[in-house]
RNA sequence: GGAGGAUUCGCCUAGUGGCCUAUGGCGCUCGCUUGGAAAGCGAGUUGGGGGCAACCCCUCGCGGGUUCAAAUCCCGCAUCCUCCGCCA
């Protein structure tokens, strides 16, 4: 949700980030209308309650009176009680429509997202910025080998069984079997051992979620397809751990002196995948649950763009540690979520494909998720929304993708980077003689 | 799944239709005091909305209802606790 205040004092800064999304900038005179007419029945609302208010108090005592004897009074009040009724009669019908008018308000404010950073590159999804590229892509040629992709290796590791998954679950499903199973839970702990040292706090949120924080988080607005639902219990499968971590905090109000909160998540992620049919058919490129540490922070307004630069800065350090060659994007605006302003991705050289593909995304959504949660830190007068950031740390299918492929070896085995050995317990993963 | 109880400000708590413009304590903040602290004393301490302002309105778990008037009465929901059942 965007701050009314913005709407109402800076509308042509509004309607530039709309036109830098490709997004109806009109909505913004659309706003403006609704709200000036919620103001005005809401002024007229509080005028009249006032009114009766004021009514109710003279007859509680006059009604006393009458109790005690004195008929004289009984005039009086009947003529008070009879305004009271018609006040109250009124009042009831103006509740209806500045509720009306409230909602009306309310619906087209739902459908603003988050105003674009300037320094966003402005475009469409084709318009990112390349920030700089880290390692190289091995010469495979020069070693002697083809490089074999993830599916085949997996297969000869032992390490993932895809046709199992598909046997049991449906598509873009899959096992981790053995040194696959072993991989992912050396990642998690490593990764949650990186995020505890840069201050993070572990955490394992539940993956099932009421309305309330799909909603307060943006995932049920254009993304709603995406998500799974259980109709018997109205719960949502999470996406991400980004929605249980930023619910965590709802209805609340926290002690500026915390801030920055920083949660380390990692929980099954679920995505129905309802608009990518036919991309990313093959292997878990693309698959409806993957497990993942996700990176979470509360923060100052005013620190959010430094904590964003940090976020990237940990995504970097963890890629670089896992020996991978990538490539970090700053994503143009008409591809950013409804609530990032600003959205670095990393991208992770897949040999395979010759090409490089997202492993981590971090994003800046200011006070855009905290206004929906209402999520508040207390400074020396009153409260103020605090921002939001989140990023990926290890999303496990991807990574174990991009491992598998850039340090595999002309044998199909693959050396184990250095940083990975202490959770994993081996140097290389070696294939197996027979699957199961 | 069944039965009962609870939900008031950061925490505990008073409050059974109008005197609630919500009590008291703890904690916290500021001040006095002190060499400094503790104790003591004093003040402050839920948030939100509208209005140029004076000021007004909302907020007692959430949503409805009754009433001139609701923390208080009625209905629904959520959460927590206790007991029973089932399960790990």
């Amino acid at each position: 949700m965007l701050d009314p205040k913005l709407l109402r004092e800076t509308p042509e800064l509004v309607k530039a980030s709309q036109r830098a999304r490709g997004a109806d900038e009109g909505l913004v005179d659309a706003w403006h209308a609704a709200d000036s007419n919620w103001r005005s029945l809401n002024t007229k609302y509080d005028l009249i309650r006032a009114e009766q208010k004021n009514l109710s108090k003279a007859i509680g005592p006059l009604q006393g009176k009458l109790k005690g004897g004195d008929s004289a009074v009984q005039d009086e009040l009947a003529q008070l009680m009879q305004k009271a009724t018609a006040l109250a009669d009124e009042l009831t019908q103006l509740a209806v429509d500045r509720d009306a008018a409230e909602a009306a308000a309310n619906k087209i404010m739902g459908g603003f997202a988050n105003i674009v950073d300037a320094d966003a590159p402005v475009g469409g999804e084709d318009d990112f910025k390349i920030i700089e590229t880290i390692g190289t892509p091995r010469d495979f040629k020069a070693a002697g080998f083809e490089p074999k992709d993830h599916i085949e290796l997996g297969e000869l590791l032992g390490a993932i069984d895809i046709e199992r998954g598909a046997k049991v679950s449906g598509s873009r499903f899959y096992y981790l079997t053995g040194v696959g199973a072993l991989l992912e839970l050396a990642l998690v702990r490593m990764a949650m051992d990186f995020a505890t040292k840069w201050g993070f706090t572990a955490v394992i949120p539940p993956a099932l979620v009421r309305p309330q924080a799909m909603e307060g988080t943006g995932f049920l607005g254009q993304a709603a397809v995406d998500v799974y639902h259980l109709p018997a219990d109205d719960l949502y499968l999470v996406g991400t751990s980004e929605v249980p971590l930023a619910a965590f905090h709802m209805d609340e109000i926290l002690d500026g002196r915390d801030l920055p909160l920083r949660y380390a998540g990692f929980s099954p992620c679920f995505r129905r995948e309802a608009g990518s049919h036919g991309k990313d058919t093959k292997g878990i490129i693309r698959v409806h649950w993957f497990d993942k540490v996700e990176l979470f922070a509360f923060c100052d307004p005013k620190d959010a763009a430094a904590e964003h630069a940090k976020f990237l800065e940990f995504e970097k350090e963890f890629l670089t540690a896992l020996e991978l060659p990538f490539r970090v994007l700053d994503i143009a605006t008409g591809d950013l979520g409804m609530s990032a302003i600003r959205k670095f991705d990393c991208e992770a050289w897949i040999p395979s494909q010759s090409a490089y593909r997202e492993v981590t995304s971090t994003s800046n959504c200011t006070t855009f998720q905290s206004r929906r949660l209402r999520i508040r830190s207390k400074v020396s007068e009153g409260a103020e929304y605090v921002s939001t950031l989140n990023g990926t740390l290890m999303a496990s299918t991807r990574t174990i993708v991009a491992l598998l492929e850039n340090h595999q070896q002309a044998d199909g085995s693959v050396k184990v980077p250095k940083a990975l050995i202490p959770h994993l317990g081996m140097e290389v993963l070696t294939p197996v003689a027979k699957r199961i």
